[in-house]
DNA sequence: CGGATGCTACGGCCGCCGCCGAAGCGTCCG
DNA sequence: CGGACGCTTCGGCGGCGGCCGTAGCATCCG
């Protein structure tokens, strides 16, 4: 097979429009599940699963099994570029600024459902593990004794529910885990409340305030090179 | 017709394996008539035929007339890097040093059938016209007076034939003309005479030796900075 | 354990599209 | 002017693939 008809065999995949929309849906670098997607594509969960089938099998997404759900996610950062760069021909309007809408913005920090991801989702979990509050292992994660010290202290104590207390959650842009989870979601609840970060209108992005960037810096010893 | 229509509508036209051979036919900027581009592909004129009004339609191709012969060529550089981003994730070999295997040595200076193109052929094109020696219009070229002096001292004049003498033909990096015809021929030759160039095995990119960077700057006062 | 839920495998229907042969139109050339 | 050539349009054929209904397996929960 050559270089023409493997890029032939992947734009025919990109060329269905159901599964244009489940990629677009991925863009923003969430994991979603196969019937949240066979929504977003507008078929049926049996079409979604068959088109989800086709897409992993070519490398373009990836799947996680979580409990009864599977989780999809764009395999890897080339092919989110690769979709810009055909939507910078298909598009009527040439000359969003940059290279896609927020997309750095939304590199740098964004929410992935209610935690934190991006640069600084990653970089808050690097900052938790090395002072040893929290250990991620890669089907789950744990909080040690200091660790619970310590959310005490920041003031994001998890409350008590059901779902899982802490897990990582591959981060797309950044390719290693950031915290997900009753312990994910705090932590973004307490940043918010700080002031720390603000969330934006119409994007999963989120900014980081002048008050967020000394406090990083001071409790986690994070400074996000701009 | 939504962002994400028009996206997957480009996809498709590239997902079809002949008109993905007649995309990547054209990657390096030459411009090709309907029945070469139908070998290339590996179907009949007609087959091509449709092919290249439906790649004209979306603006991914522009096509020029030129007496009984039409000449295709890729509409826009975003085009071209689109392919190479396809590519990129298609590939079975991810890491190929840069964007594209020579796709910056293509863009300093290539062949395009038997003359120069890439910034070289554009400078050439530029010079020859600031000092004068020929004109380049919409529809054609003249050399003046001048120029025949110039090029008969410069060892580069064009042998008689039938071919078309001189004209402008637009290089697609750099969205500007450079000189095509038994003109530009006959430059390319006595370029490679004199060692100024060389060519590169297995890529349509030509080096430019020492020798040719002293040459090009001082009878062309050309200097492509690297 | 039984029901609900999420996902996948299979089968059949149907429409789209790529393909070529035949034919028509414009251009070049002797 | 007539023939050769390049390109396009039209028509019909055939196959690929998207779609869903049904059914089966795994998981969670009361």
């Amino acid at each position: 097979m050559s270089d023409i008809t493997r890029m032939a065999a992947v734009a025919a995949l990109l060329g269905d429009p159901a599964r244009a929309r489940i990629l677009t849906a991925l863009l923003d670098g969430r994991a979603l599940t196969a019937k949240e997607l066979s929504f977003a594509a507008h078929v049926s969960p049996q079409t979604a699963s068959g088109h989800l089938a086709r897409l992993t099998g070519a490398a373009l997404l990836a799947a996680e099994k979580q409990g009864r759900h599977r989780y999809f996610r764009l395999a890897a950062p080339l092919v989110g570029q690769m979709l810009e760069s055909i939507m910078a021909v298909a598009g009527p309007e040439p000359p969003r600024t940059g290279t896609w809408r927020g997309g750095e913005a939304l590199r740098t920090a964004r929410t992935c459902y209610d935690h934190l991801a991006g640069r600084l989702g990653v970089a808050l979990a690097d900052s938790l593990q090395a002072a040893g509050h929290v250990a991620l292992a890669a089907d789950g994660g744990e909080v040690t004794d200091s660790g619970m010290i310590f959310l005490r202290d920041f003031g994001a104590e998890p409350p008590p529910g059901k779902r899982v207390y802490c897990r990582p959650c591959l981060d797309w842009s950044e390719r290693r885990p950031h915290i997900a989870g009753r312990l994910g979601a705090a932590l973004a609840n307490r940043c918010l409340e700080l002031g720390w970060i603000a969330r934006q209108r119409d994007s999963r992005a989120v900014t980081i305030t002048p008050g967020g960037e000394s406090g990083f810096a001071g409790r986690f010893g994070i400074r996000l090179d701009r």
